[in-house]
DNA sequence: TGACTATATGAGCACATACAAATATAGTGC
DNA sequence: GCACTATATTTGTATGTGCTCATATAGTCA
């Protein structure tokens, strides 16, 4: 018996929705948001203290993010307060560090 | 003891070198390279067959991934042979499967 | 060398999107 | 209602990039 392919015969469809939550993963912006709200709960204000980013921006990436269905809102009063809502994003993240780490390991071992 | 935060005070250049990653796998064209060298090492040919996309642009692709550090090189006679240099990105497009998997079954369920 | 095949690259178009400035919307308290 | 605050959206601009057509490069074989 074969060795088990994960991606093999994916839809367009399918292979369409996985990219773009890539895509919702490849902007520095962000990824600096989902790893300030690793912390827990921010409201936009907070979002904005914490990043630097203008408030225009924060909001647009964040209506990005949530939409992508990464991040959930919640409503209290004048504040909007997000948080993660998939954790399992910063596994995605360790992984790509810990590869990334490996491939750099390999360029400084080739020119130690 | 607090949770351990993964993400926490990571560089402004080592969040950009994720979001490159991350952006390196959000086309669909390049995700299906990477799904059909899943089964082996291809020439560019063969995967020009597999996928249908013309010539120019398989090329333009692999090089992107190439240079990504996701896929690497061998020249043989007339034919370049790609293979998978990173075989973990197999497992990130298997945790954001069961991720977009468990976010459509919510959807419906919600509406079921 | 010359004809042929396989791969890569340059130029240009079309489209997407990150960002900012200004404005709009929604909620609070007087 | 009015002033105030927090968030979202509209508009415009600049930049990036996926794709194609045509061409260049590299290798094989007669």
């Amino acid at each position: 018996m074969p060795k088990t392919r994960t991606s093999a015969k994916l839809s367009d469809a399918a292979i369409e929705l996985i990219a773009a939550r890539f895509r919702a993963l490849s902007e520095p912006t962000r990824l600096k948001l989902l790893m300030v709200l690793e912390e827990g709960e921010k409201s936009v204000t907070e979002l904005v203290q914490a990043t630097g980013a203008t408030q225009t921006n924060v909001s647009r990436q964040l209506g990005i993010l949530t939409t992508a269905g990464l991040l959930a809102r919640r409503k209290s009063g004048l504040s909007v307060f997000y948080r993660i809502a998939d954790p399992g994003i910063f596994d995605l993240c360790g992984h790509v560090c810990k590869s990334l780490q490996k491939r750099l390991a390999k360029e400084n071992a080739i020119f130690g």
